[in-house]
RNA sequence: CGCGGGGUGGAGCAGUCUGGAAGCUCGUCGGGCUCAUAACCCGAAGGUCGUAGGUUCAAAUCCUGCCCCCGCAACCA
């Protein structure tokens, strides 16, 4: 028992769809880091899992016709399975619709509210009866709804708060005594700048709008609301009690050393969670650290770019590995990373086969070819030796230093800083031209004995990142000793022993043939993942005309335009298409000025469903060209004809 | 004047806090070698460190103005 306990954390992943490669990577990144703290002796608890409430859910679930407990099993084994095949290797998978979560974070809820920090206050805003929607005081406009434009009323909805003003000098006081408690840094000033100093605003916890929540057990009218159900998975997770003694699990692993993030929620961690657990008179986690997102190119993945890639695909193409090193290895610390098809063949062709791959199978074909397969001892070293041990043996250290810090990307680089001076050592050393004079043999002994042992210093650091691929070599080279200590002295090598057969790690990638095949199952892919997403887009898709008729379009003619307030790219016109005038909002305020839209002649697509953009109702579309550098031209008619014509 | 991040050789990044000869990986070009996955090793070219000022003996680094990109927020019907 004499092992120091780890406890790190990924966010529970949201049900509503399936993570995209994005996501992965903190599980992927996580995994890492508990896998070398496993590897450095501590008695490491890896938690992750999923955040399965909330009206989105309970929407989502609707429309697909299907209950919320059945949507979210299936995105949630999605998840998992996902997890599983990257190779993460986590102690536990939470999900917040499990029973004795619910039941711990009900009476979390409770207490806090015996102890008086949830009270009972409502919600304040601008009411509109045919709607039955609240606004703020930004979206009214005028004194009227932005949605049917009738008069709102001032109105009130009751709502459990948590007193978060309360223990905002705590709070503070806690970020300043504790510099590492939220890093990067960069975030910490961001989170004190924009939230704490502006003064905390109690927040919301409940709601009545819906139902697929657990529910406040003294007030059944309630549900609770995300933040103390899904926060609260990290102590729940351990068994933590909030009205007597926790659960062993929670004695041992809490507080959490790590909880890892990404950026985006960096405020709830940093902000409420520690609040929370203030009021619950628990232990803050150690540190919380909000990573960088992985881009597209230069794009936030996001369905509606269509740009969105997803783990599985990566594997298939790829490998397992190869993913993993790419997203630990290409992501910087505290800035956003990039993820292309092309990038990523790179790396593997560079680092991974070149470097890497061709490495461990040189050098164990020269051992067959040379020694029969068996590794000699190294009777014969030489000067030019040294600095080769010297880097393997100050490889640990420098990895461990870097993990400490989190520097992922940075430590797996001072794994391939060995693994390319084993390369020049192998030409600094010719061990073919040593082959050719049978008085050499010890010094060629020598030789391969050192690169065997480097590429056992490497493989065993290396099996934090890339488990299988460490395995592969560490069977190749016939290593027996695995362990940390091993890596501390030059020796660990066993003489005598038979390398195994010298097999193609990893193959390299034509990169040309590769992103054609990738492009091609792209076009031949079945499009009901993004269907909903791309009606409108993939104008190639044949359609019959019945599904052409369904849209009907008018010619209109603009005869008043402003621009939406607060909004740099819409404006708000009121269009005449014959029999009424419709108020059109359209993203064009970047091409076109209101003043020479007027009596502009346009064409309007009329029966689409309306909706509010930026609180300002929209009653259809106009029809615009965009070129790919995002100029605008409105679609208009050629020649004079009467407003209302119909488009056919 | 909503908040935040960024602009460093063709690409991706480090260096900026704690000023002191511009660094890493990839790519390109030239050479070497043949154990190996056309790989590996060596060498070279290529940068006014977004821009204009300021502080300093000295600025990628500190200060000020400006330009551009991205994210958050909002949102492209």
């Amino acid at each position: 028992m004499g092992k120091k306990p780890y406890y790190i954390t990924t966010a529970i992943a949201y049900t509503s769809k399936t993570p995209h490669i994005g996501n992965t990577y903190e599980a992927v990144l996580t995994d890492s880091i508990a896998r070398f703290k496993r590897l450095s002796g501590y008695d490491v608890f890896f938690l992750t899992g999923t955040d399965e409430h909330g009206q989105k859910i309970q929407l989502q679930a609707e429309e697909e016709g299907i209950t919320p407990k059945e949507l979210v099993d299936k995105i949630a084994g999605e998840v998992r399975s996902i997890w599983d095949f990257m190779n993460t290797s986590y102690d536990k998978f939470i999900r917040t619709t499990d029973a004795d979560h619910e039941d711990i974070v009900a009476r979390i809820f409770k207490k806090l509210y015996d102890q008086g920090d949830i009270y009972k206050g409502s919600y304040e805003g601008w009411y509109c009866t045919p709607c039955e929607s609240f606004f703020t005081e930004s979206q009214v406009i005028e004194g009227a709804c932005p949605d049917c434009g009738s008069q709102v009323q001032k109105a009130s909805e009751e709502a459990y708060f948590f007193k978060l003003s309360k223990y905002e000098k705590r709070l503070m006081q806690h970020i300043e005594d504790n510099p590492d408690f939220i890093q990067p840094e960069s975030r910490k000033n961001e989170m004190v700048n924009n939230f704490i100093k502006q003064g905390l605003q109690d927040l919301c916890v409940s709601r009545t709008t819906f139902n697929w929540g657990i529910p406040v057990t003294f007030d059944n009218q309630h549900v609770i609301y995300v933040w103390i159900d899904a926060l609260s998975n990290y102590i729940t997770a351990l068994g933590y009690n909030p009205n007597g003694e926790s659960g062993e699990l929670f004695n041992r692993y809490w507080p959490a050393d790590v909880h890892l993030i990404g950026k985006d929620i960096l405020r709830f961690h940093t902000i409420y969670w520690p609040i929370m657990l203030m009021a619950l008179e628990v232990e803050l986690p150690k540190k919380v650290f909000g990573h960088p997102w992985l881009m597209v190119g230069a794009d936030k993945m996001s369905k509606s770019k269509g740009n969105v890639i997803y783990a599985k695909e990566l594997v298939d193409h790829f490998g397992v590995d190869a993913v993993r090193y790419y997203v630990l290895h290409e992501m910087p610390f505290a800035q956003d990373g990039t993820l292309t098809y092309e990038l990523i063949i790179a790396r593997i062709n560079s680092d991974l086969a070149n470097i890497l791959g061709n490495l461990v199978n040189r050098t164990v074909a020269m051992v067959h070819k040379y020694f029969d397969g068996v590794i000699l001892a190294p009777s014969k070293p030489e000067e030019i030796d040294q600095e080769l041990i010297e880097i393997a043996l100050a490889l640990k250290d420098k990895v461990e230093r870097k993990m400490d810090d989190l520097k992922v990307a940075d430590a797996m680089d001072e794994i391939w800083h060995l693994l390319r001076r084993s390369n020049k050592y192998i030409d600094e050393t010719c061990p073919w031209i040593l082959a050719k004079d049978e008085s050499n043999k010890e010094r060629l002994a020598t030789v391969l004995y050192n690169l065997i042992e480097s590429i056992r210093i490497a493989s065993v650091l290396l099996s934090a990142f890339m488990p299988e691929t460490a395995e592969k070599i560490q069977k190749q080279i016939n290593a027996k000793n695995l362990s940390l200590e091993s890596l501390e002295t030059f020796n660990g090598t066993v003489v005598g022993n038979k390398v195994g057969t010298a097999e193609v790690l990893f193959v390299r990638i034509d990169e040309k043939k590769k992103l054609e095949e990738i492009f091609n199952e792209n076009q031949g892919k079945n499009p009901s993942v993004k269907q909903a997403e791309e009606t409108l887009d993939n104008v190639e898709d044949t359609i019959l005309i019945d599904d052409f008729a369904k849209i009907n379009i008018k010619v209109g003619e603009i005869v008043a335009c402003e621009k939406v307030k607060g909004s740099d790219k819409l404006l708000v016109s009121k269009v005449n298409i014959g029999n009424e005038t419709r108020q059109i909002v359209s993203g064009i305020a970047k091409n076109y000025t209101p003043d020479e839209l007027i009596a502009k002649k346009v064409l309007v697509i009329t029966n689409l469903k309306p909706v509010k953009l930026r609180g300002v109702m929209s009653e259809g579309m106009l029809l615009a060209a965009a070129d790919e550098a995002g100029n605008l031209k409105l679609a208009t008619v050629d020649g004079e004809i009467s407003t209302g014509s119909i488009v056919k």
